[in-house]
DNA sequence: TAAAAATAAGGTTAATTAAGGTTAAGAGAA
DNA sequence: TTCTCTTAACCTTAATTAACCTTATTTTTA
């Protein structure tokens, strides 16, 4: 069964498109509010993200940006309402891969749905997180919370996880130092910031064995997690 | 370079689409006739496709539905005038990846085009920057922050970056001063722009072992990187 | 009208600031 | 305790600001 996770602060809508989808073989879960987000995936482990843009107290587009930089391949619809081609834009530049324009039919809703899990491939379904992950001489398993490498196991502690988990899913590319700190923390504070800092360095320690493998600074901005694989 | 397969019956907004398109570095195919169509497909091998389904002789769902039985996973983007659910659902039905509604913009064209094309995996391809450009002696690579050359690599700043793609993007040709400080600090202050001379000193200095490789100053104007391939 | 002065645009180098790194000590849970 | 997480103090470096210099363009004057 489809497990659709469906962000809509609008309570007669939310609850009628939830019926409906529900009707229709799909598994819903509708949150009402942005701030609840990162906490409910989780536990739901969704295969595809129905997100209304215009949120009350959140930010649509930073919250976007938030879940696709934890979870790099799962398919995020956008609704909006707006009819300009930048929030257009916008939406696919914060990470969208696809959107609707409000008002919509469930029957558009679902053939999107259905559409964009099988552009993305149901390979991936259920394989929100990879229970093992390759890392130059390392092997990394998420749900054992260990990282095997050439002088054996290191047990990761939660935050350790946490980080490491973000920096991989965003393997190669920028991990935005300030949705790392969102994901983790929940605010990007000062104190959180130096927390994050003795973080970094302790992952680093632990790939010290691999030259392949090393986390970046960029200033600014945030953290390039870099595998190299070539030579 | 991303080959675009465009099948519209309409002179005038054909002609506009393949123009502004490959102004945007994609290399263009543009058929008036569907009856043509899987003829060219086997000598131009498309990345993706841009079907009108409101053709004059044959049934646009049927091309579609055509084109996905021989190329089961290539992108197809429907362009459709109609607003009916009905239409949208058999435009998917008949094998479509995506669909926009006429009248739409070129911008929204473009970002549709690159979104299907990284979600189908084609990524790099993609891409709108290169993953690697070759500049005289040296070798620039965006994603990794690297600069490649003949006293080894050179690890860029997040500002080296931003700065350098942008003089790579217009190489040979003007880069604004204006534009770059706008791009890179969102404003062209005083403080900005003495800052930029010391970013471009720094870029001067990292380019120095190839006499080839410059960045040329038009005072008033901007800068042009120039790369020089000829001897 | 050419030469000299004035001005504006950018270059160079150094100092400063702010973002992040390192190490160690303190707090809190199991 | 013992371990993880957080806070703190001090260090390093990218990014910015500042001071002064050079070069191109414009304006003035002989």
């Amino acid at each position: 069964m489809i497990k659709v996770y469906y962000i809509e602060d609008e309570q007669f809508l939310g609850k009628i498109v939830k019926e409906t989808l529900e009707k229709e073989q799909f598994e819903v879960r509708w949150e009402t509010d942005g701030a609840q987000v990162m906490q409910g995936f989780k536990l739901f482990l969704p295969d595809i993200v129905v997100l209304d843009i215009m949120l009350p107290n959140v930010d649509g587009y930073t919250l976007c940006h938030q879940i696709r930089s934890r979870y790099p391949t799962l398919p995020i619809i956008f609704l909006t309402a707006k009819v300009e081609t930048s929030d257009l834009v916008a939406g696919f530049e914060a990470g969208g891969s696809d959107y609707i324009r409000k008002p919509f039919s469930i029957e558009e809703l679902m053939v999107r749905i259905n559409n964009l899990l099988s552009l993305v491939g149901n390979a991936s379904k259920g394989k929100l997180i990879q229970d093992e992950v390759a890392l130059g001489k390392y092997v990394f398993k998420p749900e054992r919370y260990e990282l095997h490498g050439p002088d054996g196991m290191i047990k990761l502690s939660q935050r350790d996880l946490e980080i490491l988990q973000l920096l991989v899913a965003n393997k190669n590319k920028v991990t935005n130092r300030k949705d790392l700190l969102l994901a983790v923390w929940g605010d990007d504070s000062f104190f959180n910031s130096r927390n994050l800092d003795v973080y970094i360095r302790k992952l680093r320690g632990y790939f010290e064995k691999d030259p392949k493998v090393t986390i970046q600074t960029l200033k600014g901005k945030g953290y390039l997690f870099l595998v190299n694989s070539e030579q």
